[in-house]
DNA sequence: GGTCTTATAATCATGTAGACTATAACTGGA
DNA sequence: TCCAGTTATAGTCTACATGATTATAAGACC
């Protein structure tokens, strides 16, 4: 329905300058091998993207064509991220602003070849402070003390303090717990305090202390990190890891999945018994002994679920820590 | 009310098909006397809302211009909600697409006199089947029999069980658990049944065989249903619900403002003790009479405890029912 | 003074999450 | 053949959170 028309009326006739140009942008999440992906294209720096053409039924139609376009891979689950807007987005040359649409994309890495041009990278590689699944990550000692004397340098003493409990907040330091959904807070973090290659571009010349993980272009590891923290948080209450797993799979590919994706170690017997209650999967009968020791059984996901309950609730021992 | 104030006089000759036009549109939710209403303009059928324009620093604070500019009233709190780009949303006339940047803001009625042009609406009045505090709602009696005929239309036996469990899910037929964050699941098939107003007009010129709620102008309403199921959602692990109160309250009225977003009962005792261990709020020492019976404690919000923890989790009895 | 209303404290049963232990079934090498 | 290593799977125990219920306190109103 046209939203113009909605009778207010208003004299829109007119109007000229407000139009501005969409860009539709895609995080592609698979994991393989307990590796969590991203597709990126370009110099692994560049998520793949294109513009939102009037051709186009929807935004989403829209991105799988440029993803499809632009790395050859299919979409199947998709979901909006968020819609960036500011100001720094504007197109400097032109007085032209610039808006994109984000999304998160769920998929398998077998499903399809993939063109030469795009690649699947570890979501680590950008973000090292995030996997926690060897215990805590050596990165961690080496920002920290960045972090401090960021905190530090700021001219009030109540800049300071504030500086000083956010990073102890995201960081989980002074005793704290480790929170692995405050992927973005991390990440805005370390950008102020000018520890990513992407902060210094805008600042002075001086280059940074410390270049913390891989580069990527604009804005786009900001929009990876939105994208780690969406799915981190969901996972624990919707049914969505199962995007992300072959049909058939053993408990401990799925834990070891879940994983992966939340950077964090699950107790086994605990994680068993929370799937198998929630009767998410099913048993196929068959068994693999690939998995090195005792044969696994394999299961398959209950599609049916999605039907059965309101929004099955994936509950996941991840409270804590 | 004139929405066309940019006109930098560009040479539009050059535009190419994909720009777009932005509207920022904006739910904005406060509670009085135990009713959650929204800020309507017009015929209370549509919600504040203006075009995206080069002059605004960012889609919030040209959010905040319009519904000042509308409505009289200054926004606090502001969360991104949606953002709706489907060919619908396409200016039919000429070759323009329309999207729509939906925004959640959490205020409260006193803050502002508010203009003749405007006023706050019980959003049961556009929802009646979402208020279950008085036990379920007689509108669902009404509703049910019409789902099901509407379910029982399908013309193949897949189509017909689909809809029949989609309804009994989101409604919590088959004495199945009501679930009050199914808010938009519920808008929806109550429009793809034909039931509202807003369905009727894009369909056939039979008038629809029952207008359930108050109509509202393009697909505002839905935009509404997606905020209610948003709020409902967020309550449960943010404390959000502060934005809605004064600076001083007592349990029960926090209690009541809760109830009133949920649209269920809580467990008095149960709530005090889980609002209470969470130190998200502090005695002022004062007491109230004005409740009626034995004088009550006035709280504040400890707004300390968004430095303390991540994200304060505000844990609510509204699990099951 | 009695009754109404609301506030506030305390109790009890249930269920779930987290940590831990034990046993089963296979592989590969000595 | 036996043993070590690996993984799968079942079961236990404890702490704590949750839901439901009851009891008591303190005011207003008649």
């Amino acid at each position: 329905m046209d939203h113009q028309a909605t009778g207010t009326g208003k004299d829109r006739g007119a109007i000229k300058a407000d139009e501005v140009k969409v860009d539709l942008i895609a995080v592609v999440v698979s994991v393989n091998d307990s590796e969590p992906c991203v597709l990126t294209i370009g110099q692994a720096d560049t998520l793949p993207s294109g513009p939102f053409a009037l051709e186009h039924r929807s935004p989403q139609s829209g991105l799988r064509g440029w993803v499809e376009q632009q790395t050859g891979h299919p979409l199947g689950y998709i979901e909006q991220l968020y819609t960036f807007a500011d100001r720094d987005r504007i197109g400097a040359a032109r007085q032209q602003r610039v808006i994109a649409i984000s999304y998160l994309a769920l998929t398998r890495k077998e499903q399809a070849a993939g063109s030469p041009k795009c690649g699947w990278q570890s979501w680590y590689e950008y973000f090292p402070w995030e996997d926690h699944r060897s215990g805590t990550p050596p990165v961690l000692d080496v920002l920290r003390p960045h972090l401090i004397e960021w905190a530090d340098g700021a001219s009030d003493t109540a800049t300071r303090r504030e500086r000083r409990q956010r990073a102890a907040i995201a960081f989980g330091f002074d005793d704290r717990h480790w929170n692995e959904e405050l992927t973005l807070q991390r990440y805005e973090l370390v950008y102020e305090a000018g520890l990513v290659q992407e902060a210094a571009s805008r600042r002075d010349a001086t280059p940074p202390p410390l270049v913390a993980g891989k580069f990527m272009v604009a804005d786009h590891r900001r929009i990876v990190a939105t994208a780690i923290a969406r799915l981190r948080s969901k996972i624990k209450y919707r049914p969505v890891v199962f995007e992300l797993m072959p049909p058939v799979f053993t408990l401990l590919q799925l834990q070891r999945t879940v994983e992966a994706l939340s950077g964090r170690l699950i107790n086994k017997p605990n994680f068993r018994r929370l799937i198998e209650q929630q009767e998410l999967v099913e048993k196929t009968g068959e068994t693999t002994a690939e998995t090195g020791g005792r044969p696994a059984q394999l299961y398959r996901f209950r599609h049916a679920i999605l039907d059965e309950r309101p929004v099955a609730g994936t509950k996941l021992p991840l409270t804590r820590g």
